[in-house]
DNA sequence: CTCAATTACCTTGAATTCAAGATATAATTT
DNA sequence: AAATTATATCTTGAATTCAAGGTAATTGAG
């Protein structure tokens, strides 16, 4: 069975229950954070769609995504790549795996490090990588389309001031 | 080994990265949907921290909290549990199983329908949700304690009108 | 009224992700 | 210089999540 959600804004919705069950609370944070995942869980839905047309799953996009941005020759460390990436080591070593075994990168030891690896793109994935960006951010522009330049602009400066402070060390 | 972000703000980082690699491109969609989730990533963690000082996980607190929200009887189906919370049935059949084993909530055959169930949260179980709503409430306003009512106010405009347009079913 | 077909609800097997561990290098002390 | 501690790199076991399947109830035609 699939998951469905009926939601007009469900998070109005939330806050007013909230309200009526716990008056004491000031639940107004929530507006905020609330639509905040809700519009994150609802774009990787869209997103997801244009990385499938190229047999890609979101993951595979950004390790691919971040070698191509790295520049020629495309090759990065795994360490480099997961922080970069803000996953595990774990989850790094089975997707380079993954993508070793679809011939989209090749991995090779580090001559200068015994524990290191070098991962490299290869044409194939190159040009993989090269078709499907350029469909992403097609995408991403047919998704923001609805929003005036003006409250892309809006948008975004209250995003970058919102990630100054979740990025600020002294939580 | 852990996961390690050494970001500034990385996003204009990739951007930059974006317009030298593929000057073709105009990236600057990324500059929302990339802060976008970046946010929510790092707010995660930060709510995470809250939860576990209950010994709760961010699914536990968010089934447990909205069996509260419905009010008294406190008392739901789980298809209306999991449709809320958008996750699989499967997924939810576990977690209820799990909340059932800690007694936080209890399953009872639904006298009217044998295939449905009703879910009731405990008294354990609401004790614990309002002291954790509370302190949730709380970290959250303490995050969100650098940005002015100004700030607050255009950044929770632009997300409602985001959240509109991603759920306009004419996707 | 009976039966077939659709719908709705919940539990099990495959895939993904994270925490802990193993190995190799570097730094420090004696 | 040898030994020891500390750091860094990558690969494996435990837990969580999703897709497919089984069972019960409703609907509608005959």
């Amino acid at each position: 069975m699939q998951r469905t959600d009926t939601s007009g804004d469900a998070v109005a919705a939330i806050l007013q229950q909230w309200q009526r069950e716990r008056p004491d609370l000031d639940a107004s944070p929530m507006g905020i954070i609330g639509r905040l995942g809700r519009c994150t869980a609802l774009l990787r839905g869209r997103l997801d769609e244009t990385f499938s047309r190229f047999d890609l799953s979101s993951w595979e996009f950004d390790v691919l995504a971040t070698l191509r941005r790295a520049g020629s020759p495309h090759c990065l460390a795994p360490t480099t790549l997961f922080r970069t990436l803000m996953i595990t080591s774990g989850t790094m070593t089975r997707q380079l795996q993954q993508l070793e075994g679809r011939g989209l990168i090749s991995r090779q030891p580090n001559p200068d490090d015994a524990r290191s690896q070098l991962v490299q793109l290869s044409p194939a994935g190159l040009a993989l990588i090269d078709e499907a960006v350029a469909a992403h951010v097609a995408n991403e522009h047919a998704i923001l389309a609805p929003l005036a330049a003006a409250e892309r602009a809006q948008l975004e400066q209250s995003l970058i001031r919102l990630l100054a402070i979740l990025e600020t060390p002294g939580d």
